[in-house]
RNA sequence: GCGCCCGUAGCUCAACAGGAUAGAGCAGUGGAUUUCUAAUCCACUGGUUGGGGGUUCGAGUCCCUCCGGGCGCGCCA
């Protein structure tokens, strides 16, 4: 097989900007996208317009040495070159598009690996709820994200650890305690008035019932509730295909060397203050709107504080960075945090990314939802009612900085408008060809692809050759999303493909095996992206 | 009042560092099936990108301003 540049776009654009600094003398930055209509090209940059204001000569001047000296470059892969609109427009030889059907078909498991990370070690924390109750379906959006995330970023080379941090300890499980005496009081026939801000909903009877049956003495019960809800979570979180490489407990950090680590460097460097019998720490000196309390007039820490001692003790672990993936009640939160790391001596160590909020759709309406009044949808729920494939795809599928609508009814729905059949079936399908091809005695070839020559495969191996940009725009951008809009994309023309032409003929077999080549170059790459994002891959539907 | 997110087709959303004629899906209408799984495909309809101003070769994207929606503003976590 012919050499190919490993990164095709890199490769591009490392030519155009030597041609620049050895022709014109001129440094810049060249980029490469997907063109927007395939008439095009294949690649494209509008470096001609960014330059305009630093060349002497007309840009069409400029356009057409580069374009002579680029041709001259990339004889060997590309069949166009021009700067006729101001862009700089590049087709690619159709041999190139076969080499890169069979460097995916020979080693399938590494295309799309890009090389950013340099092994960076990276802790990315993501759902850390309370253990106060199941998961709710913001926090099934940040696994969803979270896990996605790890399994990208380790893609690119880095090394990324997941960690769930559970706060169990402070005044909301105080209340959750509270919520679960009562509950015990009154199957013992004692009843009083409920907790001020306790907790409703009937997993508190349950858990009542177990300490009762399993006769837990009041002074283990704040531990025995805590760890039966964060046990529960955890397993949740397993069967939506999300694990954890470590699980961190707020009362361990209490625990540790670490608040009193916190405490002493903040006051050797003087950022302490009191007022009404509390501790503040007077983060308005890195920028956030006010001072935060970090020991409360009673003695007693706040979450704050133990926040602090816990990004800490991450950093202390040795990792390069932290991200954190927090949902939309957080956002007050990121200066605060950035400004105690700050303070503690590590800048710019943390990364904190906002997931939205997330409204269910169920016929057409929203469900309401109250953690206190005990009305919610489960992540639990939603794992039974539509499945681990199409919960992690649905929200997957915007922005993480956007609002999300879940259509419960459209996750159901089997067929086309339900994108992850949609998705999934492009690859059972590419299997049960070449399975049938398999029947006819035709395997993937990869002797004759220039007959592979319809417009519509042409279509489809430029897509796959854009799949490592596709990740690794991904990457920069810590944005899953990327990952589902091309596999939509990808079905899109796969099945187009199918619908017009038969991709198994034994009365033309060369040609069929050359199709059966490009399907299975298909599959491989849907398989990647499927499990890029941690959804199933399924050969039969 | 302050802070964050959002405002693009009837609905849900794209548009990658400001780029080429603003794109998909759903819904609607019309068509394709003796199949290699129709869980599919094709065509049509649908837009003053919330309003106004500015920056420039070029603005959905950046800046200012107004309007509208959501969320947060605790010595809770």
């Amino acid at each position: 097989m012919e050499q190919i540049p490993d990164n095709i776009k890199h490769y591009l654009e490392n030519i155009v900007k030597d041609t620049l600094k050895s022709t014109f003398n001129v440094e810049t930055e060249v980029i490469f996208e997907e063109t927007p209509k395939p008439d095009f090209g294949d690649y494209s940059s509008n470096f001609l317009f960014r330059l305009k204001k630093e060349l002497s000569e007309p840009i069409q001047t400029v356009g057409d040495i580069i374009t002579l000296e680029v041709m001259k470059k990339l004889q060997h892969i590309a069949s166009e070159v021009s700067t006729q609109t101001g862009f700089l427009n590049i087709k690619l030889a159709n041999k190139t598009l076969h080499n890169i059907l069979r460097k995916i078909n020979s080693e399938p498991q590494e295309y799309g690996k890009v090389n950013i990370g340099n092994n960076e070690y990276i802790n990315l924390e993501f759902v850390s709820a309370n253990p106060t109750g199941p998961l709710n379906v913001v926090s099934a959006r940040a696994a969803s994200v979270g896990d996605s995330l790890k399994r990208i970023m380790n893609n690119a080379g880095y090394k990324v650890e997941s960690e769930f941090y559970s706060n169990n300890a402070g005044k909301q499980v105080e209340n959750l305690v509270k919520s679960v005496k009562w509950w015990i009081n009154k199957l013992k026939g004692i009843e009083e008035p409920f907790p001020q801000e306790g907790y409703k909903g009937e997993y508190l009877k349950d858990i009542a019932e177990r300490a009762l049956n399993e006769n837990i003495k009041e002074e283990e019960l704040p531990e025995f509730i805590t760890e039966t809800i964060l046990n529960e979570q955890l397993e949740t979180l397993k069967q939506f295909n999300v694990e954890y490489d470590h699980v961190i407990k707020e009362t361990f950090i209490r625990k540790s060397k670490y608040p009193g680590l916190v405490l002493r460097i903040l006051k050797e460097e003087k950022f302490l203050f009191f007022e009404d019998g509390a501790t503040f720490f007077r983060t308005t000196d890195f920028g956030d709107t006010e001072s935060r309390v970090i020991i409360r007039r009673d003695g007693t820490g706040t979450y704050f504080f133990y926040d602090l001692a816990y990004h800490l003790y991450k950093l202390q672990r040795g990792y390069d960075k932290l991200i954190n993936i927090l949902g939309p009640d957080h956002h007050g939160y990121i200066k605060r945090m950035e400004a105690g790391l700050t303070a503690l001596g590590y800048p710019n160590r943390l990364k904190i990314i906002i997931v939205q909020q997330v409204s269910l759709l169920k016929n057409g309406e929203k469900i309401k939802m109250s953690k206190r009044a005990g009305q919610f949808y489960t992540l639990k729920q939603l794992l039974e009612e539509v499945g681990k494939d199409a919960a992690r795809f649905f929200f997957l599928m915007r922005t993480t900085d956007a609002h999300l609508d879940f259509d419960i009814d459209l996750a159901k729905k089997i067929g086309k408008e339900n994108p992850v059949y949609y998705v999934q079936y492009m690859h059972a399908r590419s299997h049960s060809l070449l399975k049938h091809g398999e029947e006819n005695n035709i395997v993937p070839k990869d002797n004759n692809l220039r007959l592979l020559s319809l417009p519509e495969e042409r279509l489809l191996m430029r897509k796959l050759m854009y799949f490592p940009d596709t990740v690794e725009k991904a990457t920069i951008r810590m944005e899953p999303h990327e990952i589902p809009r091309y596999l939509l994309q990808l079905a899109d023309i796969f099945h187009n493909y199918y619908q017009k032409n038969r991709i198994v003929n034994p009365d033309k077999p060369e040609l069929s095996a050359a199709r059966l080549f490009l399907v299975l170059a298909v599959k491989n790459v849907t398989k990647r992206a499927l499990d890029i994002i941690g959804v199933e891959a399924p050969e039969q539907m």
